[in-house]
DNA sequence: GATGAATGAGCCTTCATTCAT
DNA sequence: GATGAATGAAGGCTCATTCAT
């Protein structure tokens, strides 16, 4: 991120390795950031994973507050790749496409990045200068699922208020986490797509609407 | 010891302080929970918001741990009696009983008690025996709004998986707050009718599913 | 203490009162003093034994120090005046009457009191003003041993530097409440005759002396 | 980890300077325990005596536990292993050689390490966890002493109740610093002697026994 | 006389951060 | 580039002491 913005020539063998370190860090971080949270990861347990002293951490990043920082770009990034892959590699209707990224969303959050959840849910307990990061960071992902809940609106396949129905989807998708937690994988697997075939409800239009 | 064993209708002029005193400081010690977390939460700040000093908290809680949990009672406490009015006061269909507990929860979580919501939400850094006390706390919580979502599915008026689509309803409307934060009353009261109507839509046979 | 010093006329009811609760305050901090050690006894656990509360003690007693304080002074006195019992109830020959206050100490210091050993051992971790304190109240009960040893030596009796044998013989007595602890009640009479027999030797010259 | 697994004839300079900082460390630390006792002893105190601060302390032991303990097997270390040598350095009759082991004893004691003795004491006062480990380390310093007292017994050198006498002369003994302090370096010497001398008796028949 | 309330000072411990080597 | 050392600030908790009621 750094040494690859570069323009000058060739990066140097010792740039590529500083790359690749910082890699390790990030995902080391990212890691204990999953499982303790983000008051409950410390430089220290970061450190002691890479086998690395507390000390070193800081010739790599000037604070701890930028290290998490770039650990949410580096996860908003991964999601967004992933989703955008998703987005392109189906057609269909839009509630079709929709569940789609939907289920990729469950998958990302379920499977490999619990605290995921965390950059799209702007935890209330979060200090405010990463609850901003995290909000404009969660704008892009925000879109992919917005084009195609536009497009279904338009097309009249889906009949909602957008702002709401985004947040609702939202909400309940980032809080699988927790109600998964420690479940057995198998179960994962079929509580997931049970629950996107629900949430897609939030975009349908009922068929008797005693609400409408 | 003494005022306690009396049958009730003369709690001693300095038992009804205390019970205040005890109320403004769950009071004050919710509000910094809800702002900064559970890891963020300070037993300095709590006091200091009550012109008090860290020392005297602990002339009505005998531990940190010991405040979070009573407030997390006194939170489960009001928020169930509030529902259980609710619950108790409406009539008509599955479907208008279930969408005025949400407005009311909606109510609540929004307007009076934004901490509220992280009590449902079991946040997932929080020590494992909070999270079991809270999950406990929920149980009756949860127990109003299956027993309006039962009845509707007993009588064909609704068509889910009954744990599923509360999940999903939960993980909405708890994360309302957040996304809140910061509007003005008016839209508020607009919004939070948006919400419930759309997340009525969990429960409800979508008109044409194009997900099997 | 302070009451009946007075010269004026009988102690009012009222004074006799307070006379009796400053007993059992007394009693009580012993107690604690005892089992917790100087710096373990905390306001708090004497108040409770008392069905009292900290606070209350203050009417009694300005501060912790003057608290502890007279309880060494009452433990002095109560040491002393059993051990001037003795001593005047005896006769025999030096070895028969040094042997019964050592055994009447030992008796108190293993049954009755075992803090009270603290008094004369003068513990290296009390502060300077405590170790003042006791260091005077023990000149008292020194001087009750010290009596009978220098009749024994002055009738040939005993043969030894008064001043090394006083030492050794309360530095061994004074410990023995530590080694007991825990031992049956049995065990302990029988061991303590023995203890003391054994303590009387470093008053009698030995039979073959390679260090006379 | 790295220094650690090396053969030992080089302990990097880093690995050397830490073990003379922590050496400092426990050497202060016990001088505290001394003086203040186990209670008074706070990290405040023994990170001033360094000029360091408490913070740092944390660098070198894990808590205040680990500290006591590493100070209290370190002397025990060292008395038992002066002993050894004394021990093993003399012979001739059990008397001569029991009067070099307490006078060595006493040596270290008066000395060098004051601290010692509360090794030997056991305070009442002292946790149960630290009375345990002293106890423990406490047996090998014992049994130095023990066989050679075992073997005066077998010789019919001595005559006495083994656990008595033990108990009789580790009492006395411990406790001499406490009545040395503040003595001049000459008396001490000459006082020491003496009460070495003394001590002996307890191990001695009387000439005449006038206690059955 | 008794007590609940409040507090300041002190303790142990953790942690992000700095710096000399 | 890496690390051990050191630290300041903060956090939870205890306790003797004061004071108004």
């Amino acid at each position: 991120m750094t040494a690859e913005a570069r323009s000058g020539p060739a990066p140097s063998r010792v740039a590529r390795r500083r790359d690749r370190k910082v890699a390790d860090i990030l995902s080391a971080a990212a890691d204990v950031l999953s499982e303790r949270g983000f008051h409950g990861m410390s430089l220290d347990e970061v450190a002691d994973r890479l086998d690395l002293t507390k000390a070193s951490l800081y010739h790599y990043f000037p604070s701890r507050e930028e290290l998490v920082s770039a650990c949410l770009e580096t996860l908003a990034t991964t999601a967004n790749e992933r989703l955008r892959q998703t987005a392109g590699a189906v057609s269909g209707t839009a509630a079709e496409r929709l569940g789609m990224l939907i289920r990729a969303q469950l998958d990302m959050v379920v499977r490999e990045y619990p605290q995921m959840a965390r950059l799209f849910l702007q935890p209330l307990d979060w200090p405010e200068l990463y609850r901003q990061r995290s909000r404009a960071l969660r704008v892009e992902h925000d879109e992919i699922f917005r084009s195609v809940v536009r497009e279904g609106i338009r097309s009249g396949e889906f009949n909602v208020d957008e702002d709401v129905a985004m947040h609702n989807l939202y909400g309940a998708m980032n809080n699988v986490p927790v109600w998964f937690r420690g479940r057995r994988k198998k179960d994962v697997d079929d509580m997931a797509a049970k629950v996107a075939d629900n949430l897609l409800r939030l975009f349908l239009p009922p068929a008797s609407s005693s609400s409408a």
